[in-house]
DNA sequence: GCCGTTTTCGGCCCGACTGTTTTCAGTCG
């Protein structure tokens, strides 16, 4: 391999490889040992192969010594020679096989053996002739279920998510209308969606009402709910127009603890409560916690009182995502909330690709309860016909000058979201630079250098004095784009080095810093910024997904800049810095 | 395959649902 595989890539064949024990049929703890260690590369906040070079990559919960070593055939050799032989004994169709609902890996495996089926379009052949239901555990049930998922497209592609604010859009409002019913008690949104995850598969309801049943059907008679399937006494399903589906489940108020927890999750949080559960003589579920002792089982009423039976200090939502929260030693963190924010500095205006005028800003700024903003809008070779080129920029520092003076109540920074060259400089020269209150740097070109090119970029502009942070580092677009490569570990450390900020950029489909790279981050004492990145002035609110990412990566006010007063957050740019 | 106040082997979360079953394995969340 020309560079070192990144902790996406080494995750990845973690991940294949647990699909392809799982087809080989191994005992499912094995293939539970590949994702979880799938899961710890993902995750690490440092570079996994750098690990693997340092021999200290077992030290990683997860990866032992046979793991190591197939780390480093990846790296010298760019494959495993397991993953190279069960693929060449499994085509990849037996993988998208199992993404029918109901044919799991080991009944695929079965239709493989027997039949020779390989492939959805093999698969389909075989449930339109009828032979499937010849083969032990298979029937005609099955026959028509294949034919409609594959003839609905399912398989061909893993499940689409939805990104997080368009599920809270609806989401909120749903549980809002429950909320309004007369039998209601407590209704509350549980599931990823509740844990502010980057993107949610369904929507979790956990409620409590004077008549289950009636709230039960309520759902469903909805104008939100586009389809329901028939409630019962205590739980119903349906589907938003947008086809996202919907699950409300109501319990009794003794149990609403337990319910909410279970189904908050996340899987591997409630897994490790679990585990953890069990060495103290405790069996979790959501049904309540039985004793081993005593053979009784203690509902809850609330969550807090899940965790203080097992002894565990009460973590946020968004921590839980088995990343230390269930550690003995875990303090809950005093999480960032948009309340803490005092500035915003990355917006756009009609003088690049923005909708609103400077003072439009401003002034919807101000009312936010900001006491500064910075105007940055696309600089000389941003394209699109939408770049500020250098005496258009001059004349923009002198609005927004006009403006900064007339405006009450708010500082307004002239300032740019620069592009980072692919040799790693500004698009404007420094004496431009120097002249503006601040300056982002971002990568808008050139995405597909290599890892080791796209570091030596990006630390270039770091170390570049009059780039005060870096906009969206990483250049991820949930569920469309992949980060471009990049060595973020050397990021951050050129950002700690020299006092640049690394933003957390709050366009609901970035959210980039993600939340496992912002923790790193701020572990590594960059301050993090929390930035809207808005468009138009209704898009300043975008700083709720910011914000919801910074709380995944346990972020307290502290370590985030803007979370300043003007005069201390104007000491704390880089640009101020040098000058002192 | 990992891991250890059950330590180097024998465990490794919990329960519901489904279709094909006559007692359950596999799948799903």
């Amino acid at each position: 391999m020309a560079s070192d595989p990144s902790n996406l890539q080494i995750a990845a064949a973690f991940d294949e490889l647990a699909d392809l024990y799982e087809l080989d049929g191994a005992i499912v703890h094995r293939v539970m040992a590949y994702r979880a260690a799938a899961k710890a590369a993902r995750e690490a906040t440092v570079s996994v192969a750098a690990l693997t070079r340092a021999g200290t990559v077992t030290s990683l919960a997860g990866i032992g010594k046979t793991l190591e070593e197939k780390i480093v055939a990846l790296m010298e050799t760019g494959d495993i020679p397991s993953a190279v032989k069960l693929r060449a004994k499994y085509p990849t169709g037996l993988l998208e096989m199992t993404r029918l609902p109901g044919l799991g890996p080991k009944r695929a495996r079965r239709l493989f053996d027997e039949l020779g089926i390989d492939s959805l379009d093999a698969l389909r052949a075989a449930a339109r002739g009828e032979q499937l239901r010849g083969i032990k555990g298979f029937g005609a049930k099955f026959e028509a279920s294949v034919l409609s998922s594959i003839g609905a497209g399912i398989g061909e592609r893993p499940a689409q998510r939805v990104l997080l604010h368009r599920a809270l859009t609806v989401g909120e409002q749903i549980v809002a209308a429950l909320r309004e019913h007369p039998a209601a008690e407590r209704v509350e949104l549980a599931g990823s969606a509740r844990r502010q995850a980057d993107s949610v598969k369904d929507l979790d309801i956990i409620a409590t009402a004077s008549d289950p049943g009636a709230l039960a059907r309520a759902l469903g008679e909805l104008d939100l709910i586009a389809s329901a399937s028939a409630p019962n006494d205590n739980a119903a399903r349906g589907r938003t127009h947008t086809g996202l589906p919907v699950d409300l489940r109501v319990v009794a108020p003794e149990n609403f603890g337990n319910l909410l927890q279970h189904f908050t999750g996340s899987q591997a949080h409630n897994m490790a409560l679990r585990e953890a559960a069990v060495r103290r003589g405790l069996h979790v579920s959501e049904y309540g916690i039985l004793d081993d002792d005593t053979g009784e089982t203690l509902r809850c009423a609330t969550e807090e009182a899940v965790y203080e039976r097992l002894g565990l200090a009460y973590p946020e939502p968004e921590l839980r995502e088995n990343r230390g929260e269930l550690s003995p030693d875990f303090v809950p963190p005093r999480l960032i909330t948009v309340d803490d924010l005092r500035g915003d500095l990355h917006m756009h205006t009609t003088a690049s690709d923005g909708r609103n005028s400077i003072e439009q800003m401003a002034l919807a700024a101000r009312a936010r309860g900001y006491e500064y903003i910075a105007i940055t809008d696309h600089s000389a070779t941003h394209g699109f016909g939408n770049h500020v080129p250098p005496d258009e920029l001059e004349r923009q520092i002198e609005r927004i000058a006009e403006v900064d003076a007339r405006v009450d109540g708010i500082t307004v920074l002239p300032g740019t979201e620069t592009n980072i060259l692919p040799d790693g400089s500004p698009d404007y020269d420094d004496e431009l630079l120097s002249r503006l209150g601040w300056v982002i740097g971002s990568v808008h070109t050139s995405f597909g250098m290599t890892s080791a090119e796209m570091t030596q970029r990006m630390v270039a502009a770091i170390e570049h004095p009059w780039i005060d942070a870096i906009g969206h580092p990483t250049g991820r677009k949930i569920q469309s784009r992949q980060p471009y490569a990049l060595d973020v570990d050397a990021v951050i450390a050129a950002a700690a080095r020299t006092g640049t900020m690394l933003e957390i950029n709050s366009a609901p489909d970035r959210r980039d810093l993600n939340d496992v790279h912002a923790r790193a981050a701020a572990e590594n004492g960059v301050l993090v910024l929390i930035d809207s990145d808005a468009h138009g002035a209704d898009r300043l609110q975008h700083v709720r997904w910011g914000v919801a990412t910074a709380r995944r990566a346990w972020l307290t006010p502290e370590q985030v800049a803007n979370t300043r007063g003007w005069a201390e957050f104007a000491a704390l740019r880089k640009r101020a810095r040098s000058a002192a």
